[in-house]
DNA sequence: TGTACATCAGTGAACGCGCGTTCACTGATGTAC
DNA sequence: TGTACATCAGTGAACGCGCGTTCACTGATGTAC
């Protein structure tokens, strides 16, 4: 409960104790990574999985209690780098300075290329907690603890907000980016190529619902990419 | 594909040609609807189903080629149903006279009564199409079809909207809200009863963030419900 | 440096559970004369 | 109004497929002396 350490994951896994067990390991996450992206979570069987690996199904139960155990590894795993990368994203040092769009314009495409880059990934994490599984308590817990962040960073920047509740307005304009996005990665064939248009507008109206929700006061749209920075 | 009749459902089965096996398939579509909402789309199983409509398995392929017949029905009635409703509702000639934000007044509680009634089908219809199944098609369908007769109706509004583009705005504005629904319904618990307060508080801030991302003019808060209607 | 032993890591055929689907059968409804 | 027949509707035990999981076994690595 105390989330006290960063690098949780593993936990629930027998660790391995030879170089070469953590390469199997190694390979299996990976290769599961993949098989999900390709192939969907329904069809991510454990032997789709340790063919790819190159491994073996009974490798596979020596390192995991089942194959719940492999998702919440990967899960936890992604959580916690998720985590790690709000930190130092929204670290208050690092914006001194910079106002809540100029926040934002970098936020949100950062976003954007996280769920992009992570789409096989992101739909399966939804499918699971969908279906009931831990994982959804998980992700509302890293969604709070980001929104958290935000909410410290925004609210040094009152001033700029004419939403009547901001903390509320925070929390919620972030939940509806991320929730978009969620839906974004599931639904849309995401390439895995470099930023498509579509993306780019995906962007500009996320940022423009934030901001505007916010009630930040709109700058000229043309200034777009001209920052001081 | 000319979506001519508004009762397409019921397409893919043997329709029924006695009054008795009428009443046992509408028992059929009732119970899956039930079992669906209770225990989850994974452990709907065709046993429990036909067990909860006093029916029989044999019964069951008798109606529905397979089980995916039975979701393939169920998700295409609500389509056609919410078709229906979204016809009438957005008429323009019932808005004659009324502001945007006047319609998303009415528009936004309709939709989240809705979802909160229905949760555990649309919970059931996100999973089917995050597995990939044809209802992600057909609820694209249902969302663009949505989206035009919303269209139709801001866009003889055009000078409310300060959006630089506002049919793109109307769209994506009912994209966020529709998808913030989509997750609510699948990850909180909301009662069968009446509105509760979490849904006034949802309303209120999907309805900010629609009208102030399309840009219209903020009338005092306070003015809520005392409009002239 | 070499041998014996213990533990770790990996293998894949076989098992078994759950659940969708089938099928041989009984009962109900409608129709002809 | 009653009897014979055809079709529709319903039944549930049995089947079988897919996939997660187990288990008896082989090979690899590390350690003691």
């Amino acid at each position: 409960m105390t989330a006290g350490a960063s690098n949780l994951q593993f936990e629930w896994i027998r660790r391995p104790q030879q170089v070469r067990s953590q390469r199997t390991l190694d390979r299996t996450l990976d290769a599961a990574v993949e098989v999900i992206a390709e192939r969907g979570l329904a069809n991510a069987t454990v032997a789709a999985i340790v063919e790819r690996a190159q491994s073996s199904v009974g490798s596979f139960y020596t390192r995991f209690r089942d194959k719940e155990g492999l998702l919440r590894c990967l899960h936890e795993r992604f959580c916690n780098e998720a985590l790690a990368t709000a930190k130092e994203a929204l670290d208050p040092a690092r914006w001194r300075g910079a106002g809540i769009e100029e926040i934002l314009r970098e936020l949100i495409p950062f976003l954007v290329s996280i769920y992009r880059t992570n789409a096989g990934l992101m739909r399966a994490f939804l499918e699971r907690a969908l279906a009931g599984s831990e994982e959804a308590q998980r992700g509302a817990f890293l969604q709070r603890a980001v929104a958290g962040r935000l909410a410290l960073l925004l609210e040094d920047r009152l001033d700029e907000i004419r939403h009547p509740n901001p903390s509320l307005a925070i929390v919620f304009g972030l939940r509806i980016v991320l929730t978009t996005l969620d839906h974004a990665a599931a639904f849309e064939e995401l390439t895995l190529a470099g930023p498509s248009l579509r993306d780019q507008a995906l962007v500009d109206e996320l940022l423009t619902v934030f901001l505007s929700y916010l009630g930040v006061p709109e700058r000229d749209r043309a200034d777009r990419g001209m920052d001081m920075g």
